[in-house]
Parts: structure tokens; sequence; C-alpha cells
RNA sequence: GCCCUCGUAGCUCAGGGGAUAGAGCAUUGGCCUCCGAAGCCAUGUGCGCAGGUUCGAAUCCUGCCGGGGGCACCA
């Protein structure tokens, strides 16, 4: 039985003879070669074309630099252009150059992609990517606005290491400050054991309402919660003890909530707020000696420049509180210095909502300015909008209560599953299960991913879970086709054998699509944009449909059948790929 | 008041200064003795408004209108 398993063995020892460039990388070189001739420097400016294969437009711009005729420009760029056996040029309109790839050069790059594992797109090495992303709060459910952080940063990790960056993740839970003396509090007044029973089967709710109530309604006990959060600060050896426990069942619940999501975060990724408290005097030690900082109201701030507050007045980093507490400012600067000094990262990410966008201005200003982030670290905030409901108001039960990241795993996973119930597939229950939650994830991270991160958007389960359109379904759904294909394979096929002819219009788009996978992968990793990446997985799927519904592969004569065999191959190997740089499975049955 | 962000089809959204602005859903109509119809094909409507820069603007700039967010000690 010939399968289509047998292609890792193939491609793992061609991998292995070299690199492989891109046909977009291809194209840019050969272009640049003929604009750096007359100009150098100067941008071809290559984009996908709907009239031809690509368009390039950097003709114009370069003819108005040199105030020449953009016609007379584009002839003399052919004049040092080859492109001989690659693609073929028509000069159209003011002087857009349209490409036209040769057949001879798809099939030479279709067969390089059917040895390449990674499917044209190359690895760097050397490069360090600290990624901040998650951040749920001890004893405190995870809910659906730790959602947009968890999956837009998994994806990111999960792109930055298959480009080959060293990832450090780093979950930058909320374990500190002065609700911990209530929760310390509340949890000796349950009793241990019963606080760790509560915690650890993610009952975070109800034990932070409890301490909460407790809190706002006892006098006594706000007041011993007042001394606990003092020793706690000091160092007392039983609080620390109590403290961990809190921190520690917490941190077990979220690995939980991260395997039922299928997030790569780990117990080991968590480096929470309390690790920067033994760097924070120096923090402001340093920025004093620095000369930067300034007395203010009793707080201890750095004023950066270009920001004022609402009167128009210097707006200030408050790094050291009137009551000598540290502000969050402080913690996020000596995280800073930690993951360039210590880490030696080359980029810092923070995928943390966009309404933080001023706060991370400050913090990447003050630390410029005290000289801790030198300009060759790239440091950005991944900001991202909320998660609206149906009222377009940020996303709440019926009830008015913060909606569970598990909950609404678990009533997409019901839908997924009573769906597959109704296909009366021959799945056994647990498989119909399994399959089930693969499904509600790929829904609810797709729906995430697919969109700009920079924007609000409406969750709307029935759109998301639903197997038509654009969803993570129909994505699955394309893929499961795919490799059924394989499964129902009964001669065997040998795809050294391959020839891309591609006389079908769908075959030839097709294959252009499966060609631009790179380019998808560079746009979103170099925009921080995922759904870049989703908007490219969803086009290449509407492709091989479209592919499908007009060639047929099996009962096709050879050597098309052979042809299709490969492109069928490529398109479920590209998806299952771009998928899992997502944080998507593709099963290949549902 | 200042700053950030968004405004694209009935709805939800793409659109890296380029030619005729694209998908999905919804609507309507086709397509399963044929590899998975969770599919495919067809079907009409749109860049908030007004200026400006440019050979060329949904995209860049300015102003206005409208939504969301931020603006000193919670993180």
């Amino acid at each position: 039985m010939v399968l289509d398993s047998g292609w890792r063995e193939r491609v793992r020892s061609r991998w292995e003879n070299g690199a492989v460039t891109s046909t977009y990388d291809v194209l840019l070189g050969r272009l640049r070669g003929a604009f750096d001739a007359i100009a150098d420097g100067a941008d071809p400016v290559l984009r996908p074309s709907d009239r031809s294969d690509y368009q390039a437009n950097g003709v114009m711009a370069l003819a108005k630099l040199r105030g020449m005729n953009p016609r007379d420009t584009a002839a003399e760029v052919l004049s040092h252009l080859d492109l001989e056996g690659v693609a073929d040029v028509e000069v159209a309109g003011p002087g857009f150059l349209n490409l036209t790839l040769t057949t001879e050069f798809l099939n030479e790059q279709l067969r390089t992609l059917l040895d390449d594992e990674r499917l044209g797109v190359g690895t760097l090495s050397g490069r360090i990517a600290v990624i901040d992303y998650s951040a749920p709060n001890v004893a405190k459910e995870m809910h659906v606005g730790h959602l947009r952080s968890t999956v837009i940063g998994d994806a990111l990790a999960r792109m930055y290491r298959f480009r080959g960056y060293q990832v450090i993740s780093r979950n930058h839970v909320g374990d500190w400050g002065t609700p911990f003396g209530m929760l310390i509090e509340h949890l000796l007044d349950l009793g241990e054991d019963e606080a760790i029973a509560s915690l650890s089967i993610g009952d975070l709710d109800s034990f932070y309402r409890g301490a909460r109530a407790k809190f706002d309604s006892d006098d006594a006990f706000k007041e011993r919660s007042r001394a606990r959060v003092v020793a706690l600060q000091s160092g007392d050896a039983e609080t620390r003890r109590l403290w961990q426990i809190l921190v520690d069942e917490s941190v077990a619940y979220f690995a939980d909530v991260y395997a039922a999501l299928d997030v790569t975060l780990t117990p080991a990724d968590v480096v929470g707020e309390s690790y920067y408290n033994d760097m924070l005097e120096d923090v402001v030690s340093d920025l004093d000696a620095a000369g930067l900082l300034v007395e203010s109201g009793g707080a201890l701030c750095v004023f950066p420049e270009g920001f004022t507050n609402r009167d128009g007045e210097p707006l200030p980093l408050i790094v050291q509180k009137s009551d000598e507490g540290f502000g969050y400012a402080a913690t996020d600067l000596a995280a800073v210095r930690d993951r360039v000094s210590n880490l030696h990262a080359d980029e810092i990410l923070y995928v943390v909502g966009a309404p933080q966008g001023q706060h991370f201005e400050m913090v990447f200003a003050v630390a410029r300015a005290a000289g801790w982030l030198p300009a060759s670290v790239r440091c950005e905030h991944v900001a991202f909008g909320n998660v609206l409901g149906a009222d377009r108001k940020m996303l709440k039960t019926r009830s008015g209560e913060t909606v569970k990241l598990i909950g609404l795993l678990d009533e997409a996973t019901q839908r997924a599953n009573d769906a597959l119930a109704l296909r009366s597939n021959n799945l056994s229950e647990d498989e119909r299960r399994h399959l089930a939650r693969q499904i509600a994830r790929a829904a609810v991270k797709y729906a995430d991913l697919s969109t700009d991160r920079q924007r609000d958007y409406v969750f709307d389960l029935d759109r998301m879970i639903a197997f038509e359109g654009d969803t993570g379904p129909y994505l699955q759904y394309a893929h499961a086709r795919l490799r059924s294909i394989f499964r129902r394979l009964d001669v065997p096929w040998d795809p050294n054998t391959a020839i891309f002819a591609l006389h079908d219009d769908a075959e030839r788009h097709l294959a252009l699509g499966l060609l631009a996978f790179p380019e998808a992968v560079d746009g979103a990793l170099a925009t921080l944009q995922p759904h870049r990446l989703s908007g490219y997985l969803f086009d290449l799927a509407q492709r091989f449909t479209t592919f499908y519904e007009a060639c047929p592969v099996l009962s096709a004569s050879e050597p098309t059948r052979t042809e299709r065999l490969a492109l069928c191959e490529l398109t479920a190997r590209t998806l299952s790929l771009g998928l899992s740089l997502l944080g998507i499975e593709a099963p290949d049955q549902m």
C-alpha cells in the first residue's frame, strides 16, 4: 500500500543538499539586477498580479527619478533583464512589467518543492526572539480577555521558531501585588487542602470572589490581609510558602488550559512579575544615576519626551510610587533589561492589548534613553483589539460575567461534536470527541488569526464554527479531502517522475498558489500579522477545491495522474504546515 | 483638550502607492450513477465627507464627521 506519508523520508534526505530559492526571490533577484544596472537600489516593486502571474511596478518611479519616459525606461530595463527560461515579460499600460512564468520554470520550482520539507521557506540562525504573551493572573480564571494574547502570541512563536529563531516565550503572569494579601488569608481560612482542591480543579474565580467578598465586608479580614501583604513583601518564609501554593496551583491550571487550546506555553515559560522584584531597586538607582529620575508628587518618575497628559503637561512614567511601592513600569523596565542583557534578545515582542500602547511607548522610550535597549534590538508592542459580543461591546456572558476560556472551548467543542454526530461517519465516540476538540480549536483560533489583530472583532461562535466559508474547519476539511485521495490510492505513484505540464488553468492557478507560500510566511512574520498567512491558506484551499472540481485525479491517465497527485501532495503539505504555524491542527480525516 | 486606533458590499472582513477594489455569509439560480456537496459554478451592490501630494490614492498628508481606546501612582 502506498500512502502519502512516504514524502517525509524523501524530503529529509534532499533537504540537506542545499537551500531552496523561492519563486518570488528568483524573480526579485533578476529584476533587481536589471534595475540596479540603471539606478542602484531602485525597487522593482514586484507584486502578484491578476493580469499576469506577477507584475513589476517600479519602472514608473524609476522613469520619474531620471526624468524619462516610462515606456523608454521599461525598454531599457528589459535590455538588462535576463528572465530566460523563467518568465515572459510584456510591457503594459504606462510601464508595468507583466511577468508570466514559463511552464518549464514552474515545473522546476514545483519539483524542488516536492523535495523540500520546508516548502521553500528559508531559515535564519543565531537570532533570539523573546515573545511575551498570554499573561493570566494567579488565582484568577483565564477568560476571553486572554484569548487573543495567547493565540496570537503562540502563532508568532511558532512562526519564529520555524523561521529558525531561538524563541524564548515569556508568560508574564500577574503573581504579585496587594491582592495577594487577601488571597493568602483566604487560603488560610479555607485550609490549605481545601484551597488546593478548589484551585486544582480550576475553580479560580470563586476562590478569588470569596477572598474579595470577605475583604470588602470584614474589617478584621481586611486588616489581616494588609499585614499579610507586608509579610509577603518582606520575605516572610511561611507567607512565601503559602504564596507559592497559589502560584503553583494556578500555573498547573494554566497548563491545562494551554493543553486544551493546544498552545505551546509550558510552566517553564512562566516568569511572573515577582521574578523581577530583586531588580527593581537597581532600575530606580540606575535611572537616577543616569539623571533621568525626577521626583513628582512624591513619586519617582521619568518624563520621556513627547508624552503629555490631558492638561498638556509632561506625562510621567511612574517608576516608584509615593508609597514607595513599585509600579508595573518598574517591572517592565526590569524585564526589558533582563531580556536584552541576560537573554541576549535580538527581538522582543509584547503581545498585549492595544490600550497599553502608550505605556509601552513610554517604557521603550525610557529604556532606550537609559541605554538598556540598543537600537539594534527590535522591541515592539504587538497590539491587538478587543473581542466583542454581538452587541459590539466587550464580550460578556448573559449575566454580565467574563467568559471563561475553558467554557468557550467546551461550547465550541460541543457544537462541533453535534455537527459530527449528524454526519454519520464511522468514528468511535472517543475519536469523535477528539476530532470535535480539534475542530473547535481551529474554529476559535482561526477566527482570531484571520483578521487584522489591531482591530476589534465580534466573537460569533456560529460563524466561526460553520463548516462553510472562511473558517478553520473549512481549511481542515480541504486538507482532509486531500489526505483521503491518498488513502484511496490503489496503484502506487512515484513523485520523482512527476512533470508539471499544467495544461489546465486550475492546475496552473493552484501551482502558483503553492509557490507563493514563502511570501505568505515572510509577510506574516515581517509585519507580525498572522492573518496574512491565514488569508493565504484560505486562498490556497479555494484554489485547490476549484482544481479538484475541474480536474479528476485518481481516474486521470498518466502522466497527468502523477502530476495531479503531486499537486495534491504539495497542497496537503502546505495546508498542514501553514496551519501548524498558526497553531491549528490538520486532521487526516473528519 | 491632546494622543492612538478604526470607518471598504445588506452583514463579517481582506486589500504590501499601481491598471477593472476582492473574499466569506446572506439572496437567487445551477451542479452529486464520477476522487469527501463541510464542496463547486453563476448572480448585484461599496472605499464616511472635503481638500491636498502624486503620472497614479481605499492606501500617504491636512481638516471635518462618526465608533472604540488611552491620558500620574491597579496591572
